[in-house]
DNA sequence: TCTGGGGTCCTAGGACCC
DNA sequence: TCTGGGGTCCTAGGACCC
């Protein structure tokens, strides 16, 4: 027995919670938008086959859609978060170890038996996820992680495999990875394939056989491990703990351009919010804070700027938090010049338990557990009843800048039951 | 007219210390 | 006229990921 590497992700994602709560969509084009409807983040198998393609702006492609009658949605992460709750503890009972990754995937293991191919167990933890959840999943087997992605590429990409690949075990893996282009190699970007190329190297079997030498003079120990995790070499391990956020930034672009120092400000607070809340809710505390914004980075006279603060004492209190925050702000503010985005990052992150008080200090302490039950009393709230419902009167909730969101599906997740079961043939 | 958001890791170079 | 060297920590920026 030994032990292999899976990568599971749900086919699509967003599309595909999409079409699970609303199934008169199914089978008919749909894409998913970005952010401020921005750029087409997801689109499902149909749109795909329409030559939709992905991280367009919408603008361009809108009456396209219209003319090819393909659904267009908002993104709706609330939702597309609770189905992958759901999914990954369903993975987890099924493998050994699981590291999610991100919204929809993650690495995982088992023990392959003897020589044997995984092929059915993956085809039943394939069915057992789209009876449960709803939604396609495809899974790549391999000896790392480097393999296991490029084994679920390959599961995508050839029809008949049918959502499983596992390049595990096959002997002469030189056929698979001639198939797969440099740049689809997990890890390589486009830099990397740019410089790549100027070598003459174009699929992922060219990259394994590459020098390591060269490879490693130019990209350091980055380039080198996948070069080694595609020979079956195991460099990055699986991290099954989620560790500790190291930092938490919140930022939006407007719909509409702002100029004036109050706006800037408004927005500046409400990222707060949002950022000291996800703070409490991962136990953290922060000791310093960047603010920044820019102008459109399209136009001419393009112009960014930001700050960064000390906080004295880690908080995770909004209001110290949004005190530092706006002398920031001032800083980076200039008149006259038409904002299309802002954000705030914190940093310098570290968990609760360190958090140390003025011992002798008791006014301190009162103001702290107060500060406390309120943040905490607010995030209850708000949890329970939608991020704004409850907020400081220094920030506006609706203003004409907030992000477009035009196309939201309007179901409400907060009761999953509501959600339908799809059962598999 | 309209081009997303939230992360991580690595490295080079500066600041600082002895 | 001669102007050290090594270590650590921090930060900004690059590159990548989903």
């Amino acid at each position: 027995m030994s032990k292999v590497i899976l990568q599971i992700d749900g086919n699509n994602f967003y599309a595909s919670c999409e079409q699970l709560v609303d199934p008169s969509i199914k089978g008919k084009g749909l894409v998913v938008l970005s952010n401020n409807d921005g750029c087409i983040v997801a689109r499902n198998s149909e749109a795909r086959k329409m030559g939709i393609p992905m991280g367009q702006p919408y603008f361009k492609l809108k009456n396209k859609l219209t003319q090819l009658n393909i659904n267009v949605r908002s993104s709706n992460y609330e939702l597309y978060g609770d189905i992958s709750n759901r999914l990954m503890q369903l993975l987890r009972k099924n493998c050994e170890e699981l590291e999610i990754y991100s919204i929809d995937e993650a690495f995982g293991t088992i023990k392959r038996p003897k020589e044997k191919c995984l092929y059915k167990w993956g085809k039943n933890l394939r069915t057992l996820v789209y009876q449960n959840i709803g939604i396609p999943i495809s899974i790549g087997i391999g000896e790392t992680k480097v393999l296991s992605k490029i084994s679920n590429y390959l599961a995508k990409k050839t029809q008949n495999n049918s959502g499983i690949f596992d390049i595990g075990i096959i002997e002469n893996k030189d056929p698979y990875l001639n198939l797969v282009k440099v740049d689809q190699v997990w890890g390589i970007g486009k830099r990397m394939s740019i410089w790549l190329k100027s070598k003459g190297i174009t699929n992922a079997r060219e990259l394994r056989d590459m020098s390591s030498n060269q490879i490693k003079g130019k990209y350091g120990v980055v380039g080198l491990r996948i070069l080694n995790e595609l020979k079956g070499i195991l460099c990055i391990p699986i991290n099954e703990t989620s560790s500790d956020r190291k930092e938490i930034s919140v930022s939006r672009s407007f719909s509409d351009p702002i100029d004036s120092l109050e706006e800037l400000n408004q927005a500046i607070i409400k990222y707060v919010l949002i950022a000291s809340s996800k703070l409490r809710k991962y136990n953290q505390l922060s000791s310093a804070i960047t603010v920044f914004t820019n102008t459109n980075i399209h136009s001419k006279d393009f112009y960014k700027s930001k700050a960064t603060g000390e906080i004295n004492i880690p908080t995770s209190d909004s209001r110290t938090i949004i005190k530092t925050s706006l002398e920031l702000t001032q800083k980076i503010f200039k008149p006259y010049r038409k904002l299309t985005k802002a954000g705030v990052i914190l940093h310098k992150l570290e968990r609760n338990k360190y958090k140390q008080n003025l011992l002798f200090n008791s006014e301190f302490i009162r103001e702290g557990l107060y500060q406390e039950r309120l943040n905490h009393l607010i995030d209850q709230i708000n949890n329970r009843n939608g991020r704004d419902t409850i907020s400081w009167g220094s920030s506006i909730i609706e203003n004409e800048w907030s992000p477009r969101r035009e196309k939201a599906s309007l179901i409400k997740t907060t009761n999953m039951e509501s959600i339908p079961k799809i059962y598999a043939n």
